[in-house]
DNA sequence: TATGAATGAGCCTTCATTCAT
DNA sequence: TATGAATGAAGGCTCATTCAT
């Protein structure tokens, strides 16, 4: 099913129903990953989709919307992917959440899927709605996702009881963030590859920096 | 290029003796911080700063280097805070890494330090020269700082013998992400106090999710 | 740079195939004779052609390359006519000589072709790959067409075993100059017409000024 | 006796008593003759000087000004050399007229002499009057010295009856070419050197570039 | 006399957007 | 559906000029 089927006339920017649409949308896409929002010309989409900048008009209002319908369009398929691999295995907590976080990753490895998380960050400012959406559509749902599992995990005794929430962000953000960071420091490779520094952030999380010696059997507590 | 060269040359971005420079700026970060860097006018500054636009270059040859000249100016005192609370106290690692963290992220109750990462982050393509400084006078410091505490602890046999670069950013992340939620989406409010947030974070990243249980006789559970 | 470099690219400046580029430059002419090139502005040239500032950005990137080719463009011309017309005679070397002198003298009819060699002047230390290209397509040649000339009559026992490039520019400076004095004090008429001047000139330079007598049979005096 | 004496307040721009004003046109000199007149700026020409910006609107009104005062400080110079040297000998026109020459020629060793006249021809649009002072100055007085030294010559039978204006012109337009040339194009460097020059141009302006038989007694030669 | 500081006006250039075809 | 052509509205930067000190 095309997401920008004719039968569901997008909520502001309106398209004709040939698979154009989704031509520059493609265009835009790499453009936008390669220069950022603001230094996006219409012309650079334009000749990336092999139209003219008006033709860009046809399908698109305007360069807000033709941003707005690329991180609609895009941004819920990373989302699913983790979705769908985090309820699957609500009975072994422990293998879903390893197996989400891998999908999650995984999907980065379009460069340019990685990229619109750090447009968003910048832009926000310039579309509240935008952000809201990002946040309803991926940010909760991904957590809620999330704190299924760990609350699951909680419940079934494998995990301490902590806030969900809070571990959620601890297991994603130093994820997210080294997505953000390829990016911006493309001179400064990390040292680990993104799969195994998924395995390495999930062991540490799991067990903690500490020594358990030390937490364990100081059994003489109060 | 530039006539009106001070007598005291500084280190890139040219800037007289008196306060003015310091007082734009200041009036820079407020701009900045509500815009990002491509969406801010020099006018903007220059009205925030209560001077004409032509008098900013009197100060900083161009748009690029007030925002250098920023960076330099604030970052630097976010880091020198982490930097010097990190060194202080070698001999207790752990207590060095909690107040080092602790403090750092008090210097972000000025929201609008918060945004020079953001801003970084999201416009590093477009001032790689600019990303770059950053890195080496930030983030490769910072992780040094973190580095050390951590082998410290390593050898004292206090921390798990972790790759202790993975350890940082495993620590950081969930701080420096929870300070670019807040800006890009302030509608949606953490349930968090940014310092609950830091202690959950710590606590959770010492001992870990996992039951230790689990991890450690299996079996000789209740 | 340019995004919308034409279909095919021009030599330097690119344009478009239809008319416009020429209309720009026909407009361009007027502006950049009456008013020079530094006192010229992009909106004074547009409105002389019609068009928007901005229209003009579609065929020449900028300022500058309007006025190169606004300078390759006529210049040439006036040099082609010259160098036909000495060309065409070298079995004749006075003939020609005259006849390119008067065709040449003949294209600054056009006063607004004659400010090209004025702004040249005025600009090259601005211009120096300008200048450059003036003095190889329009200067060198000019001259070399002269010298062959002057060669030739001095061949054939015509002319006196001068050197040809002090004679070629013995010839030219005083019609050429008076050109510029034309153009800069344009309230001091000079009273020969400049075809008058061409030919007073050409006689002068044949003959010499002195007394032909005095020179050869001294003594044969009265 | 200092041209800018206090006793004779200069027609439009003003200037105090002491040295300074010859101190800042000296420094003019040096940025005009390097930039031109619209590319110097009021801080090239305060920075060769020694002095602010703002203090040499205590000396001059207006940048127009300074170029004014400047020209008409300098001008008369090199002209007064030559009025001199020729009205010297007008027994003698034709040593008179060599003297003039080479004098005036050797005034434009220093370059930026030179570059006077090519700005008074670039830039006599934007400044009418200091065109005609110019003209009135400079090119009038040398003319009518120069015409004098002819008819003198005529009247005494060593020249031929020519127009004294034209042949003024066809003398002196080589040598003042020269100069501008030099200035426009200091990458084609000439092959004679400026005293040569004179020289050569002043020999065959005298006898002329045709053979003598040729013109005299057709046929008669041996 | 001298200047540091400041500015208004202007200019080149860019770009999202429009429209006749 | 598509585009070539055009433009209005900025925005960064410059510079002659002013003025309080």
């Amino acid at each position: 099913m095309n997401v920008n089927a004719p039968l569901v006339p997008g909520p502001k920017w309106t398209r004709k129903p040939q698979a154009r649409p989704d031509e520059v949308l493609e265009a835009a896409l790499d453009v936008f990953a390669a220069n950022g929002f603001a230094a996006t010309r219409m012309d650079d989409i334009a000749k990336a989709a092999g139209l003219s900048k008006a033709a860009i008009y046809l399908y698109f209002p305007s360069k807000d919307d033709v941003f707005k319908a690329l991180v609609e369009q895009r941004i819920g398929v990373v989302q699913s992917h983790f979705d769908a691999a985090a309820k699957d295995q609500k009975h072994d907590p422990l293998a879903g959440l390893q197996r989400a976080i891998r999908l999650w990753a995984n999907s980065f490895h379009d460069l340019r899927l990685a990229a619109l998380p750090r447009i968003i960050l910048a832009e926000a400012l310039r579309f509240p709605e935008l952000a809201d959406f990002y946040h309803r559509t991926v940010i909760e749902r991904t957590q809620a996702s999330l704190i299924e599992l760990f609350q699951a995990g909680i419940d079934k005794g494998l995990f301490r009881p902590v806030e969900p929430l809070v571990a959620a962000r601890a297991l994603m953000s130093p994820l997210m963030f080294e997505i953000l960071r390829r990016q911006a420091f493309p001179a400064h490779i990390p040292p680990l590859s993104m799969d195994e520094l998924v395995d390495s952030i999930f062991d540490l999380f799991l067990k903690g920096l500490a020594m358990p010696e030390v937490e364990n059997h100081s059994g003489v507590a109060p």
